[in-house]
RNA sequence: GCCCAGAUGGCGGAAUUGGUAGACGCGUCAGACUCAAAAUCUGGUGUCCGCAAGGAUGUGCAGGUUCGAUUCCUGUUCUGGGCACCA
């Protein structure tokens, strides 16, 4: 009897299915556990060897808890709302809803067939009305909400109202409000709700007639034709999550993620305390506004830099400057933030004008330059050279003369942005340290009325609309100016069916295209969607009560599901996606719809797949290839060839001709060796480069069990790997010998219900304390290891024993289900392997009366020595100095020191 | 430019708290079985010197702390990823 996975897999799979193994129930006595994937975008790619990582870790880990005695919720679905769908409409006519259907069938097919315990009957596809009309509904508590300054949380917009009636607000009285319009109502309101409307640039493509993202914008002009792209302000919606900066800032104490994801969430909120300080300019009534984390260099200010965006500019920029300023900014406008950013060169210019030191009258050259953003602070800093990096080469550069307030801390080289120094040539602060100083100004300016102190976020209100149609319809028909929200009753607002998907007029969206739908009674419906992270920020919940038609998520089934135990995604969208989330949530907190304001406790983030590409190389303006050793003899052009018809480094070169149609049939090769040898490339794994590996072919050859356990032997989670399918057969290898310890090619079956010896537990017993500390600190990679080293020994020992092998299965449940499960079976059990409890680790069965320790000698490590455990010092001392070997090392000699660290080794120090 | 992560044999990686560097697997070499092949099994395999015993050397690079450093500290180079130049 063989180890024949391919029916093994097939059996079980159907046989799971059937009897609806890995349904779970929101009521049980056991404990609860939650273990949720990033869930997918169904792409038309479908699954690479990539995508499955993580989805394998968690797998492993949720079922590992279910042999621990845990209820486990281990739910899947699909991110289904998205760009890459519209974009194929668009090219192919093919309706988004049809391809997102095709591809998630295709996703189904493919998740499948790798064995995942997924309860199915919590999927989620956010492009369902039966989802989004909770993410509709969750748009307008958001909507109907604010953000309450006094209780730092969020309160329903109807208890502001009362407020503005009763007692008005600093802005306006009671009497003035009751007598707004509504429109005029309307805009105060918009100031304070959680999810607003408001005006905001975005990415204009004239030519295309549409909104860009800006990953569809390169160089200034459009990815899709090259078109120019131009900065328009339009009406957008957004979600206030700087409201909620400083508790999300807070939160991140609470949660179990990695120190470097927290410091990256930390460092995109960019909490920073200074001063916005106001500076006179010469000649003009208007004021320079800046924002400074060290209010305390303000003697030391050399210049002042305004963002080339600024308004400003066009009042600051003398005659004499004037040409050279306006070059500058054109040139400005035609660079995408990101180049801004990779930028080295220093750049900028003089605008003619200058600032007045508040404090000493100094006169201070204002400046333009590419490096001050108008979104962050004001738009406009005070420059001082001696104390910032950025200020100092800038200066450098320009040849500004540089003030230097820090004395020696300052060497003329380089820019010291200490905080301990003792201020000079900075008048009424001289001899006083810098720390002190921040808030001498700080009362200065604020009494002065010039400034105030200032807490400022780098993080920005979350724009959440799209000109787009596959997205959330938003429930908002606007009466001329005034938005008006649908009633909870009218959702879902359907999306109506578009036969073809293209922009609307003037910037709106393709559902600006339908004007039955657009036009209603009361007024016109709002054409932009919602953004993809919408339907992602809250899918967590709806997995604990998928099919409440009532409620987004019953209360009791939040409170019993609670916060997602462990969270498995990778870092890609992670900023921008937990951050959402976890705003949505401590919003419901507040809202008191769920009891819980942080959605996960732990994160576990793993790491990308990267593909490896390989290439070869056409001798330009021929159809010659030349091999990769002789190609430097030659003008060449790189090609990307398919991974799949190169073997390592050799090139199939008939498979090569007939691929794409024969478009390289006539391709003659230049060989090295008699083989055509390829370069290669290790980058992002994609379609496009051809270097992606489908897990369909290698389940199929090596069989799902192999293709799990291979994914997690590769190396730890986190880290990112290039694919690299050669070492699969090793993984095959240890489940067929594993597989023989249970059956004989000829005697067949050998397994016996014999009992075990004291060498056979100890095994099993180290196997399992080694698989528990493994999987808990999800080392997946040596947890595989641990399992081949277990089957190596067992085998050794001749070891077929019931009593023995079934705890063994039980542990490799989790990462080899089909196989364990058949097997388990085999060994005359009824009931499913997924039911068993994990094996119970005893200590008394690896117990050890004495170690082989390393003695070294200066640290060398020289011989090793027999010895009890319980010897002492003294002891040791004596066995060490009579063995033979260290004797010869000490030549007579008497040692200086004698290490001995029970259970680790001994060190002798001539 | 800024932020984060990483660097260990021919390759993927292991070493969990500062204590035998290279577990496990791939590849490769030798052998067994076989008419042969596949499968399987046994043994070797960081590098250098040596017939061997043995020795030297070795975790990107340069230093430091320590009886002892892949692990801690300082500096540095390279690679990967992220970014909203964050004052």
């Amino acid at each position: 009897m063989e180890y024949n996975f391919r029916e093994i897999e097939k059996k079980w799979q159907e046989e799971w299915k059937e009897k609806k193994v890995y349904q779970v129930s929101n009521e049980s006595d056991k404990p609860k556990f939650y273990v949720l994937d990033m869930f997918p975008y169904p792409s038309g790619a479908g699954l690479h060897v990539g995508h499955p990582l993580g989805y394998i870790a968690s797998d492993i880990f949720a079922r590992y808890k279910r042999l621990k005695g845990f209820n486990v919720l281990h739910p899947m679905g699909y991110d289904a709302f998205g760009l890459p769908a519209e974009q194929y409409a668009i090219e192919h006519g093919i309706h988004p809803a049809i391809s997102t259907d095709t591809n998630i069938k295709n996703f189904r097919n493919q998740l499948d067939k790798i064995g995942f315990c997924y309860d199915w009957s919590r999927e989620v596809n956010t492009s369902k009305p039966e989802y989004y009309k909770w993410t509709q509904w969750l748009f307008l508590k958001l909507y109907n909400s604010y953000f309450c300054n006094t209780a730092q949380k969020a309160k329903p917009i109807s208890e502001l109202i009362a407020k503005y009636e009763a007692k008005g607000s600093s802005q306006f009285t009671a009497d003035e409000w009751n007598r707004f319009s509504t429109g005029e109502k309307e805009e105060w309101l918009m100031k304070r709700r959680l999810a607003f409307s408001a005006y905001g640039e975005v990415n204009w493509c004239e030519a295309l007639g549409t909104v860009l993202a800006n990953d569809e914008v390169v160089n200034g002009v459009s990815e899709r034709g090259g078109h120019p792209v131009e900065k328009r302000k339009m009406r957008q919606w957004y979600l206030r999550i700087t409201a909620y900066a400083d508790r999300l800032l807070k939160g991140l104490d609470t949660v179990d993620f990695s120190e470097s994801m927290k410091e990256m969430q930390s460092n995109w909120i960019g909490k920073s305390s200074g001063a916005e300080i106001d500076f006179e300019i010469k000649g003009l009534s208007d004021k320079i506004r800046v924002y400074t984390t060290r209010p305390d260099t303000i003697f030391g200010v050399d210049f002042m830099v305004v963002a080339p965006e600024s308004d400003l500019i066009n009042k600051l920029k003398t005659p004499t400057q004037e040409i050279k300023v306006d070059e500058y900014l054109a040139y400005v406008k035609s660079r995408s933030e990101r180049e801004r950013m990779a930028e080295k060169k220093i750049s900028g210019v003089f605008t003619g004008a200058y600032a007045i030191n508040p404090f000493d009258g100094r006169e201070i050259p204002i400046w333009t330059s590419e490096y001050v953003l108008a979104g962050y602070g004001t738009g406009a800093i005070m420059a001082v050279p001696c104390g910032d990096e950025r200020d100092f080469k800038f200066a450098q550069h320009f040849d500004i003369p540089i003030t230097n307030i820090i004395g020696t801390h300052f060497n003329g080289t380089e820019a010291n942005a200490t905080k301990d120094a003792v201020l000079e040539n900075s008048s009424f602060l001289n001899g006083v340290t810098m720390r002190a100083a921040m808030e001498e100004v700080i009362k200065r300016v604020e009494e002065a009325g010039i400034g105030k102190r200032k807490i400022n976020y780098k993080m920005r209100d979350a724009g959440f609309s799209r000109q787009r149609y596959w997205g959330e319809p938003f429930p908002i028909i606007w009466e001329n100016e005034t938005p008006i929200a649908l009633k909870e009753s009218e959702l879902p607002l359907l999306l109506p069916h578009l036969e073809e998907v293209k922009p609307g007029k003037g910037g709106e969206g393709p559902l600006s295209n339908l004007p039955d739908w657009v036009n209603t009674p009361q007024g016109k419906r709002e054409t932009s969607t919602m953004p993809g992270y919408a339907g992602s920020s809250w899918y967590f919940l709806r997995y604990m009560d998928p099919q409440n038609e009532q409620e987004f998520c019953n209360r009791k089934a939040a409170d019993y599901w609670g916060q997602v135990d462990l969270y498995i995604g990778g870092t890609e969208h992670a900023v921008g996606h937990l951050l959402y989330s976890r705003m949505w949530t401590k919003v419901l907190y507040d809202l008191d719809l769920i009891g819980f304001d942080e959605p996960f406790k732990r994160l576990l983030n793993q790491g990308m797949i990267q593909g490896s590409s390989r290439f070869v190389y056409r001798i330009h303006g021929t159809n010659q290839f030349v091999s990769f050793g002789l190609k430097d003899n030659h003008q060449i052009d790189a090609i990307r060839v398919d991974v799949n018809f190169v073997d390592g480094y050799e090139l199939d070169t008939e498979a090569f001709k007939k691929w794409r149609n024969g478009e390289f049939a006539d391709a003659e090769f230049i060989l090295e060796d008699g083989k055509y040898i390829c370069g290669a490339e290790v980058e992002k794994m994609s379609k496009s480069k051809f270097n992606t590996v489908n897990p369909d072919d290698l389940v199929y050859k090596y069989g799902a069990d192999t293709f799990r356990m291979y994914e997690m032997f590769l190396g730890p989670v986190e880290m990112s790997k290039p694919w690299d399918t050669k070492g699969i057969e090793g993984v095959h290898r240890f489940l067929k010998k594993l597989w023989r310890l249970f059956f004989d090619e000829i005697k067949g079956k050998i397994w016996t219900a014999e009992k075990a010896t004291d060498a056979e537990l100890k095994v099993l017993h180290k196997t399992i304390k080694k698989i528990e500390e493994d999987t808990e600190r999800f080392s997946f990679n040596t947890g595989v290891s641990t399992f081949m080293i277990c089957v190596n020994e067992l085998s050794d020992l001749k070891c077929y024993k019931k009593e023995v092998l079934e705890s063994l299965l039980i542990m490799l449940a989790s990462y080899a289900p089909h196989i364990a499960e058949e097997l388990w079976h085999l060994l005359g059990n009824t009931d499913t392997i997924l039911n068993a409890s994990f094996p119970k680790f005893e200590e008394k069965y690896i117990k050890e009366s004495s170690k082989a320790y390393p003695v070294a000698i200066n640290g060398k490590t020289r011989t090793e020595l027999l010895l009890p455990l319980d010897i002492t010092q003294k002891e040791v001392e004596e066995k060490v100095l009579q063995d033979a070997i260290v004797q010869k090392w000490l030549e007579g000699k008497a040692p200086k020191k004698i290490i001995y660290v029970k259970n680790k080794m001994i060190n002798v120090v001539l």
